[in-house]
DNA sequence: GGACTTAAATCTAGGGACTAGATTTACTTT
DNA sequence: AAAGTAAATCTAGTCCCTAGATTTAAGTCC
């Protein structure tokens, strides 16, 4: 419950300030040494020094334009220096059941690469493994040559995260016994596998993943408490309470078994698989009029994208099925919103950008399930990059927190 | 989400590592140099300078008499020094709807006076705080003349900790608005009132605090993952996921209402609540047979310990009242454990240590309504001392955390 | 009782990281 | 060219730590 860490030496305490002072600068395009001092009241002599050491480091160069576009006016003119995003790179992967996206991007979050590839459902482990490194190694070659505008090299791979649909432990470890295995089939211990491809491997649940990616740049950015929910063939939620993201016991927190004891709701399925399976049962039993636009569609491949596009032409069967969605959101958000108390509840997934309508409408039941104070359920902008997004922002965030446990070039290296 | 913490000097350090020595020997009876020397990994000379410093603000004593029980044998008899439990105490309310309960503790939370008053349902604001000071006063005055074997002053009050049935936020403020603004009047602004009792007050939910006190010494000891469910009255939570009790935005984390979705619940009504409601029903429609316990009471004072007691006597009735309890019970657990993957689930409040035949079949139940993992049920030890208790244990951190924040003995102060 | 052993305390030197303040430097302004 | 200015650099000095030599307060052994 307790930990005791002791600064042993005084070197340590160097260590730790040029940490800080990296963090500090990490997202200004360029900084002087009075702008450390403003912010960190030390004085000039040690935040030169840090300066210094940030240098000698690989992660901040000095520039030697200080004239950079009339900065100064008076007096001597300070020297500039910048973080070096280009001094490593991250990789965020989105390793879903059926696709596999791999992002590459620079310290600061630029995308610098990407690739995606296919997977069938009944993969195995293996096929599983040699696509997602291929979709990798694709992302980073695509990243890697000729990007620098001075065609500067890119920096090693620090960090790398990996989103799969299972749970997760803090070691990346999923939980072996489901229906069939699936979570083991899709994480099959993918941390080991991939422990060559950056100093540090992060195998993460994919909601979780997708919560980051709304706190950081989302819709949830900014909040300490807030849900995300994917909504798709599925639920799942990804829950960040009072500025972290929880994970439990075995890392199953967010899973949304629990659905089916609600009221109204009584199965996981998510909004996309619930809209296929009314709008199928309507055209089935012929509930189609006439004039509606969903008879222009063969009815076995009628999905939640025709609905939502029939109702906003006013079809009267879509506008039900809608309000049927909506009714099952709010009843899953107040469920959330409940126990959690939650600020707002990010509904994601691939069909996100779509569900407006719905969002409003179960933002307006939602007063009636719940007391006051209700949280505000608002669709994702991030659709389906959410996860590899996600993964992004989270391997920058590892980097962050301990940047000095990661090798950047080689001089560096060789420096030792 | 980021923040950038700076020592600015050695000095620091100094503080931060007698602070860390200090936490380090707290549940020591007596610890020597060498001790520290061991688990920090600091030389002696510096393991002696911090002893030092400790015995001067007033924490540490050293003892004179180090021949204590033939503890070593050869070469230089070590100083010996041991945390002074008595230079502070704290002190933990329980400030429910009916009962007050103030308990006031050393430093390694010892308890050394206690005081319990009565409270109407209808008291107003002004009579609660009257209440509880005079519960808190008298609990101090309890505590302090004649404790010490030696007849030693007790120190100054540091930490005071309130619980009360109501959301708390990390301010200790209650949101305003719910039905008779039952919470307002719970919690009128107490961490004010209360400024001048401590030299830290805070407010916190009870349901949060009899989580505490089960994570510290009671049955979710050592785990970093579980839940604490209230179940007299109504249910109502205190979560603590990943080593970290749950607030939500406005305190709100582990509120039931959303039991009223839940199938077969229905609403936040807790078993104390619904054994009352269920036997009353029974007698009211005749159901109880001639040589039931449960005729040798009046009907409308029928309540849970009754229906208990009757099954244990093997009561038809009864036992089929405990059965439906059970499975309320297992709901309630399914929804909790399947949304954040608790280890285990302590059932509490003041009926806890009769719950152990309902707990026993909820356990059994549980499986039917989740996957596996399956969290462990089990009634806590605690009773109604959860609340109070837990309160003691948070000041008895929050004094931990930062010791060097408070201001210990008369001395001490005069001495700066 | 005196010599040896032992483990802790104390003393001495030295280094790293910070602060404070004087001095120098590299510019702009006039 | 001289004055003004803000940053860099230099010079002490402090604090807190380490490392290792020396001293101390016992127990042990003969």
């Amino acid at each position: 419950m307790d930990s005791y860490p002791v600064a042993s030496s005084a070197r340590l305490l160097r260590h730790t300030n040029a940490a800080a002072v990296l963090r500090l600068v990490w997202d200004r395009p360029t900084f002087t040494a009075s702008d450390v001092i403003a912010d960190t009241g030390l004085t000039r002599s040690t935040v030169l020094a840090l300066c210094d050491e940030l240098v000698g480091r690989g992660w901040v160069s000095e520039l030697d334009d200080a004239r950079a576009a009339g900065e100064y006016r008076m007096g001597r003119p300070a020297r500039r220096y910048a973080f070096d995003p280009r001094s490593g790179r991250v990789v965020g992967v989105d390793a879903g059941q059926h696709h596999v996206t791999a992002s590459v991007a620079d310290l600061r979050g630029a995308v610098l690469g990407r690739a995606v590839r296919e997977l069938t459902a009944d993969a195995s482990p293996a096929t599983r493994v040699r696509t997602i490194r291929r979709a990798i190694e694709e992302a980073v070659a695509d990243g890697g040559g000729a990007a620098g505008p001075a065609g500067a090299p890119a920096g090693p791979v620090l960090a790398v995260v990996l989103g799969v649909p299972a749970p997760t432990d803090a070691h990346g470890a999923s939980p072996p016994g489901n229906q069939r295995r699936f979570w083991a089939r899709m994480n099959p211990e993918l941390a080991e596998q991939f422990a060559d491809v950056g100093q540090s491997v992060t195998v993460e649940n994919d909601a979780n993943l997708a919560a980051v990616a709304e706190w950081t740049i989302g819709a949830g950015s900014g909040l300490s408490s807030f849900a995300t929910l994917l909504s798709g063939e599925r639920f799942g939620a990804g829950l960040i309470v009072d500025g972290t993201l929880l994970r439990g016991h075995h890392g199953g927190a967010g899973e949304m078994r629990l659905l089916d004891l609600v009221d109204g709701v009584g199965s996981a399925d998510g909004l996309a698989h619930v809209a296929r399976e009314l709008v199928r049962h309507a055209a089935d039993a012929g509930d189609l009029p006439a004039g509606s636009p969903l008879r222009a569609h063969d009815p076995a491949t009628l999905d939640a994208a025709d609905v939502f596009a029939a109702a906003q032409e006013g079809d009267a069967v879509a506008l039900r099925i809608v309000d049927r969605l909506a009714d099952r959101l709010a009843r899953v958000c107040a469920v959330i919103a409940s126990l959690l108390d939650v600020e707002r509840i990010v509904v994601g997934g691939a069909l996100s950008p779509a569900l407006g309508p719905v969002v409003e409408r179960a933002t307006e039941r939602l007063p009636s399930y719940i007391h006051p104070p209700v949280p505000a359920i608002v669709a994702s902008g991030l659709g389906s990059d959410a996860v590899h997004v996600g993964a992004v922002r989270r391997a920058l965030a590892v980097v962050r927190a301990n940047p000095f446990d990661f090798e950047l070039a080689r001089e560096a290296a060789t420096r030792a």
